[in-house]
DNA sequence: GGTATTTGATATAGTGGATAACAATTATTA
DNA sequence: TAATAATTGTTATCCACTATATCAAATACC
């Protein structure tokens, strides 16, 4: 009855998980007026990209994968054979911070560290086989359950107007 | 306020600003392929949002705002006498974390607290006449500068689809 | 051959977000 | 009414992410 507004988490957990704790009332105030907050494109875009990032997280939680661990991984699926420089710059990661993060992936055996033959200063990056296989569930669980819901909440058409205008501002913005 | 100056910030700049500097060259390799990435909302999202980010701190940047700073005067403004809690809540801030932002907001004369009548554990938050001045500054300088540029760049039909979009990511997710 | 540049790495600092705990105050209820 | 619970603002603290400076090793450039 009592509409949470509390936490923007909550609302999305009740969304898949539907919990009747009576605790959760809240003081019932008068909701208040986002104003022109509601036409401010970032707010909606900082909103909608944590919302999303956070059910990333929930549909990939069994794989124990960020997003930005994710996306290291398709990249070095896609294009083997680089080294951290490469692969940190084109996910916008600072080559310092991109480091501790494949210290991370190696650690567990999900990518390795070879040394360039022509340049032996640089590492080249490849998916191990466990990394390939991790990274091969974790494709199917995105498509079939992140991705999947965010079709069925705007529709097949909406879902790739998004996507290419998203795509338009990360790229000419 | 410290302006990057990481790799997508340069990018970012040299759309609106093209310069020359020989220096930049960055050794030219083949781009490498983003595959899956493409596809991915949550990544173009996030880059789409830390672009929009940049151009907003770079728009009001006379005023020194950020776009949780401005978010918060908004909601000031259309929300007089509300309490921290409130505040904080409807903007998804933790309540410890928005009192180190409040402090700066006061310190700078652009909100007060005052106690409350009802309840004296509450601390009532409206904006200063200064306060006022400047949100008047900002908005003008957002809608004039920030949001125009998003709308030339979509058109308008396609920003207002976006945000309809982006909106409904952010509350029926 | 000497200087500059690049690569991976370390250290470090700043920021945002999250939880626990506390005093003061108010609400609940036994 | 007295005792207990809950709320508010706050502090302290921790973690994740981001950003800069710097370094040694290796390479590129004159």
């Amino acid at each position: 009855m009592t509409v949470s507004k509390a936490a923007v988490v909550d609302a999305a957990k009740a969304s898949r998980t539907v919990r009747k704790e009576p605790a959760e009332e809240a003081t019932e105030t008068s909701p208040l007026h986002l104003g022109e907050l509601s036409e401010l494109l970032g707010y909606s875009l900082k909103r909608a990209q944590l919302k999303v990032f956070e059910d990333f997280l929930h549909c990939v939680a069994p794989l124990q994968l960020t997003p930005a661990q994710f996306s290291v991984l398709l990249l070095l699926e896609k294009n083997p054979g680089r080294n951290q420089t490469e692969i940190a710059n084109t996910l916008g990661i600072l080559r310092p911070n991109f480091v501790a993060m494949l210290d991370g992936l190696e650690s567990r055996d999900l990518c390795a560290r070879a040394r360039s033959a022509n340049d032996r200063r640089s590492h080249i990056l490849m998916l191990t086989d466990k990394g390939r296989a991790v990274l091969a569930r974790a494709k199917k669980l995105v498509a079939s359950k992140h991705e999947a819901r965010l079709n069925e909440l705007l529709g097949p058409a909406n879902r790739a107007a998004l996507l290419s205008m998203l795509t338009k501002i990360a790229r000419e913005f």
